[in-house]
DNA sequence: TTACTTTACTAATTTAATTAGCTAAATTAG
DNA sequence: CTAATTTAGCTAATTAAATTAGTAAAGTAA
C-alpha cells in the first residue's frame, strides 16, 4: 500500500469503506432520489386539488399558521426557500382560484396576512387520506426505532448542511439560490 | 379520549409520537432542506468549472462510465431522472465548451457514446478537494455507525419511494416528472 | 418483409423561479 | 423630530431547467 490517496468526495474515515467513497456517493445519490420522489408525490397531491406543486407547498405553509391568524409573504418565502416575489405571484393565483385569502396586518400595514379560505381548508383535508396511504408505503421500511433515529440524524444534519453551503467560494454564493 | 382521529399525513403508529405526525412532518421537511442544500453545493461546484448544476451532474454521470468506454444519452437521462431531450441539449453545450466528447457506438449506430475530454477530466479533478472539504462539514454530524445506518436506511427506502409514487392516481402520473 | 421499438435529435413551449426596481410603512440614529 | 435606513410586498422583465411532440434512423421480432 502506498501512501498515495486519490481525490475523493470526502476524506473523513468514518464515511469511507475500505478507502473508497462509493458508499458515501451512493448515500448522496439516494437522498437525491428520495427527495425527487417526495416532490413527485407532492405534485400528484397538488394536481388532485388543481394546483401546482409549489402552490401546494404554499397552501401547506399557510395552513400551519392558520390558528395564529395568518402568515406574511416573507415568512412563507423563507420557509420554502424561495423569493418573496415568487410567493407574491403564486399566492395571487391561489387567491384568484379561491383557496387563499389575504388581509392587511392591522399592527403593521406593510404586511399582509395570508389564510386559507374554507375551500382551501377543505381542499387540503380532502387529499390527506390519500397522502397518508402514500406516506405509509413511502416510509414503510422504517420501524419505530429506525424512524426515530433517522428523524434525529436528519434534524442534526440541517445546521451542518447550512454551514457547508456557506463554505462555497463567497464570490459564487448567489448561485444555487 | 374519544376514538375520533383527525386526518394525518401518515397513520402508521411507528411514525407517530403521542398520536401526532409533527415529528414525521419535520422529517419530511428536513429531507427537503438537506436535498436543497446538496443542490446548492452542487451548483457551487459547477460554477467553479463554469457549468450549470445540471451540466455538472451530467459530467459526473459520464465520468462514472469513463473506463467502460462511454455512456449513451438515454442511460444518463435515466440515471439523472430527466428526459433524453434535455440530456441531448445539455451535452451539446458541454461538447461545445470542450468538456465532453461524443462518438457513435460501432455496435449500435443509433447510439452515441459520451466520454469526458482531458479538459473535462481535469475540471472534475480540480474541484474534488474543495468538494471533499465541504462534504466533510456537511456530514460531520455522522459518525461511522450513524453513516452506516443512514446509508442502509436510505438505500432500503428507495424502492418503497418508487412504489409510493406509483400509487398516485394513474390519470395524473405524468405530473411530477 | 412488415410492424414495432428504441435511440437520439430538433423545435416549440411551459414552469418555476430569479433579479431589479418601485412604493409604502416602520424603525433607528442624530 | 427629522432624516436615513431597513423591511414588506408588488410588478415587470428575464432566465434556467425542463418538458412534450414530432422526426429520422437503426435495430428487433413476427
Amino acid at each position: 500500500m502506498s501512501p498515495f490517496v486519490r481525490h475523493l468526495t470526502t476524506d473523513r474515515l468514518a464515511l469511507l469503506t475500505e478507502g473508497s467513497d462509493d458508499k458515501f456517493r451512493q448515500l448522496v445519490y439516494d437522498i437525491f432520489t428520495i427527495a425527487n420522489h417526495m416532490q413527485t408525490v407532492r405534485a400528484g397531491m397538488a394536481n388532485q386539488i388543481g394546483v401546482t406543486g409549489p402552490q401546494y407547498s404554499i397552501l401547506l405553509a399557510v395552513a400551519e399558521s392558520q390558528e395564529s391568524g395568518g402568515v406574511g409573504v416573507k415568512a412563507v418565502a423563507d420557509h420554502l426557500h424561495v423569493s418573496g416575489a415568487f410567493v407574491t405571484s403564486e399566492t395571487g393565483k391561489l387567491i384568484k382560484s379561491g383557496l387563499l385569502k389575504k388581509r392587511s396586518d392591522p399592527t403593521d400595514r406593510r404586511r399582509v396576512l395570508l389564510t386559507l379560505t374554507d375551500t382551501g381548508q377543505a381542499a387540503i383535508e380532502k387529499i390527506l387520506p390519500e397522502l397518508s396511504r402514500i406516506n405509509n408505503v413511502f416510509f414503510s421500511s422504517l420501524d419505530e426505532a429506525a424512524f426515530s433515529k433517522m428523524a434525529w440524524a436528519m434534524a442534526e444534519m440541517v445546521p451542518y448542511a447550512q454551514a457547508a453551503t456557506k463554505l462555497l467560494d463567497p464570490a459564487i454564493l448567489r448561485i444555487g439560490k
